[in-house]
DNA sequence: GCCATCTCTTGAATGGCATTCAAGGAGATC
DNA sequence: GATCTCCTTGAATGCCATTCAAGAGATGGC
């Protein structure tokens, strides 16, 4: 009721931007795609995406969202097991965009955008692993430090392989009492 | 002995080059310094860089081969003191690189010779933080794990700005037995 | 001493990139 | 029907890493 039809296109216009730069950024990586691209995947002339958003960091920041809120709810629908187990998931779930996990890092200096949308993450994400790290028995005194802990962990895992026994035996240690 | 005055004055011209590239690297980080900034630097034409290396990420390799035998050679003559301190000593140690860190993974995908020294660079550090964790009393069954979150939880230190307290209180808890 | 060969350096391209600019078209508003 | 705003685009701009072709200078063989 808010929006006219025009703002309406804007927004499903600017979604399917996002749409076609989430399987790129995803499949071919936020380096190897370029605005060009991307807006071959779109149908749309390569300027045309900065009518919709103020430079490429701007457009990786709306993949995330939308991949953030996705996983979140997903998580939140998890059937209720045991920490450790809920955490490989989250790994594996993670596991689908850990380019864009690599790219974050890698362009937090160069774009305030993505540092904020980083610091926004990794609240988020603490609070979560803090509550699931008290669930499993982990001592007060020490559940901030497991919680970096933990945290740095599990993007430890996603940028470097390992075999699946190895990143549940890690999860099962994070979550030890 | 084995060098004529030819090969000499190469490995010479190829030093230089890579003295100017650590500071440049370092200082204004590897993206933002362009071959041509390089060259500059180390005072010769861009595409002379090309005759010394095949490409910039051959450059970033040597610049990390000479931190990395620096590094450890400092690492060496560090005096003995609990594994915690010395945990502490190399976050420190490596926040001067912090830049080169997070170029590093991000070029794992893209360039094989960078994705070749990770790989080194990790069986090193992984083998170091073993002992280290052996003789701070950590149980033999949970020692790998242990250097693998180790490992992964100094990597993020770099990569998230922390007080050097907490970095102090994590290091300690690391090498928790 | 001379020529051929090899090493090294460079100016000038090539094809890419993110981003900007200026012009025009298409709808909505009056 | 005129005006105005939103949207789209072709064409630039100024970077970038890398390559190419030409030449300078030293080296080794005769």
């Amino acid at each position: 009721m808010a929006q006219t039809k025009r703002d309406q296109d804007r927004a499903e216009k600017r979604d399917e931007i996002i749409a076609a730069a989430r399987t790129l950024f995803i499949e071919a990586g936020y380096e190897d795609t370029s605005i060009s691209r991307l807006a071959a995947a779109a149908g749309v002339a390569p300027n045309t995406i900065y009518w919709y958003f103020k430079d490429k960091d701007e457009v990786l920041v709306a993949v995330l969202d939308a991949e953030f809120s996705e996983g979140m709810a997903e998580y939140l629908q998890l059937p209720v097991t045991d920490a450790a187990e809920r955490l490989y998931w989250v790994v594996q779930r993670l596991e689908r965009v850990s380019r864009l996990v690599s790219t974050v890092h890698s362009r937090l200096e160069a774009s305030e955008a993505i540092n904020l949308w980083h610091e926004r993450f990794h609240t988020i994400s603490e609070g979560i692993l803090r509550v699931s790290l008290q669930h499993a028995g982990v001592p007060a005194d020490r559940i901030e430090t497991r919680t970096k802990i933990s945290v740095f962990t599990i993007e430890g895992l996603l940028a470097h392989p390992m075999s699946e026994v190895d990143k549940q035996i890690i999860c099962r240690e994070l979550v030890r009492a």
